[in-house]
DNA sequence: ACCCAGGGTCATA
DNA sequence: TATGACCATGGG
C-alpha cells in the first residue's frame, strides 16, 4: 500500500491528482510575478517570511530609485537601501542579504554564463550566499533560470500534511526529492504547481483550527483515512 | 489586541 | 540533528 493507490483508479499519481484539483479550483497563476531575472531574484529574497503585498511596495521603491540593479545596490549607502525596502519587513537584515547576493552576482566573471552551469552546481553556489536558504535558492533556480526544481514552502508542508501525504516536519530536501521524483523534470509545471500551492494556502488552507471551503476536502479524507489504516 | 505572512542565521544542547 | 531567539512591516 502506497501513495499511488489513487493512481490505478484515477490515472495520475497523487502529485498530479492534487495538481489537477488545485488547478480546477484556482485557475492558471502565471508566476513569477516579476519582470526579468534580477527582479525575480530580489523578490525571492524580499519575500522571505513576508506577504507579497509588502514586497511589491519595496520593489516599487527600488524601481523608482533606479536601484533594481546589482551595481546600483552595491553603490548605495547601507541605510538608503534599508529604507527603500522597509515595507518588506526585516529591512536591515534583508538589506544585508541583498548586498551579499549582489556581491556574489556581480563577482562572477560573466553572470550570463550561469546559463551553462549545472542545476546542482548553481544550487550549491546559491546556498553559499549569505541569506539564501533552500527555498530562496529554489525560487531562483525555478523561476529565474527555469530549472526543474520544486520549491517547498510552509504552504506546501501545511497542505500536503493536511492531505496526509507527508508528515510535514521532514527535512526540506526530503520533501523536495519526493515531489521531483513524482513530477519529473517539468519546470513549467513545477512553477505553476508551486504558484497554485501558494494561492491555495493564502485563500483556503488556513492554519488550524479551521480550513476554508475546499475542493480538496474529499481528497483530504481519502488520503488521511488510508494513511491511518497503515 | 491579536494572528499571520511565498525564511534564514545563529547559538545552544 | 533539532529546537529557540531573533529579525519587522502591514493586512485581516
Amino acid at each position: 500500500m502506497n501513495k499511488d493507490t489513487y493512481r490505478s483508479r484515477n490515472g495520475g499519481s497523487w502529485v498530479n491528482r492534487v495538481y489537477g484539483a488545485l488547478r480546477a479550483q484556482h485557475g492558471p497563476q502565471a508566476w513569477w510575478p516579476a519582470e526579468g531575472r534580477f527582479e525575480i531574484m530580489v523578490g525571492a529574497i524580499l519575500t522571505q517570511n513576508t506577504a507579497w503585498s509588502n514586497v511589491e511596495k519595496a520593489i516599487a521603491n527600488l524601481k523608482a530609485a533606479g536601484m533594481l540593479d546589482a551595481g546600483a545596490i552595491l553603490q548605495a549607502p547601507d541605510d538608503e537601501l534599508a529604507q527603500l525596502i522597509r515595507p518588506s519587513g526585516y529591512f536591515r537584515i534583508k538589506a544585508r542579504r541583498l548586498r551579499k547576493f549582489c556581491e556574489w552576482y556581480t563577482g562572477l566573471r560573466e553572470y550570463r554564463n550561469l546559463r551553462y552551469w549545472s542545476t546542482a552546481k548553481l544550487r550549491h553556489a546559491l546556498l553559499g550566499v549569505y541569506g539564501v536558504g533552500p527555498e530562496t535558492a529554489d525560487d531562483i533556480l525555478l523561476y529565474a533560470f527555469n530549472r526543474p526544481v520544486f520549491v517547498i514552502d510552509a504552504y506546501t508542508r501545511r497542505i500536503f500534511a493536511r492531505l496526509g501525504l507527508i508528515g510535514g516536519a521532514e527535512p526540506y530536501d526530503e520533501i523536495r526529492a519526493e515531489f521531483e521524483r513524482e513530477l519529473g523534470r517539468q519546470p513549467g509545471r513545477m512553477g505553476e504547481y508551486h504558484a497554485l500551492i501558494v494561492q491555495h494556502g493564502k485563500l483556503v488552507c488556513r492554519p488550524e483550527p479551521r480550513c476554508g471551503a475546499c475542493d480538496l476536502r474529499a481528497m483530504c479524507r481519502f488520503y488521511k483515512a488510508r494513511r491511518h489504516s497503515r
